[in-house]
DNA sequence: TTTTCATATGTGTTATCTTTCATATAAGCT
DNA sequence: AGCTTATATGAAAGATAACACATATGAAAA
């Protein structure tokens, strides 16, 4: 574990932590998509997810190509794939509620 | 990918999504710890090491032992550590900065 | 049982993020 | 060029979380 990790971290999981953006990725495992279609496909509006996209992409969660007037955004499967796989095993494993942690509630 | 699993990444990542509970874990990765020593090898107040530990604890990120008056806190490593090595790959290959992203100065 | 050490909890203020609405840019079509 | 579609950006209000300080609990020793 390298010195300064925590730094790294924190704007990597500052990005997840947001229902909006896992949302995203998760119609993106599913299929690359246009930032209208993933706005109707997880029901919001299309300046909120642009607004997303946006430090996804920073960050290279996702990639973006142009197709026309369109964007079509699709998601690094390598980097995302292996987190949703820790959190489904950490959820399976070890969460009390089996994934309905309550963080706040409890 | 399950349906609804955007919820329970959610918990997930707001519990990661700061640097003082990324600190404590990247502390207990090394070595198990009591509050106090958590308190001193992060520069934080013990206070706020106890308010960041318990969220932690409810989703058994870390875990608790007794001892005499001390509580020494351990790290969930299969989590945690997959958690890191996802992030460290991240950062090598595809992290524009090479883990110094910046999230929104840029 | 009082004192001390170790940790946890409560609270209010500050800072940060989210969300929405309005508007800007940008590409392609007529 | 003007129009339409698609996406991005700006800014302000509202929601949420972080942080520091004070205090409470709890265990052990004297």
């Amino acid at each position: 574990m390298k010195k300064g990790l925590s730094e790294t971290c924190y704007r990597f999981f500052v990005n997840l932590a947001n229902p909006a953006r896992l949302s995203i990725l998760e119609q993106l495992m599913n299929q690359p998509m246009s930032v209208n279609e993933l706005a109707e496909s997880i029901g919001q509006e299309q300046s909120m997810v642009s607004h997303n996209l946006k430090p996804l992409l920073e960050c290279n969660f996702v990639y973006i190509k142009r197709d026309g007037k369109k964007r079509i955004y699709s998601v690094n499967k390598e980097t995302v794939g292996a987190l949703f796989k820790t959190v489904e095993n950490h959820a399976e494993k070890f969460c009390p509620t089996g994934g309905k942690c309550h963080l706040k509630e409890g």
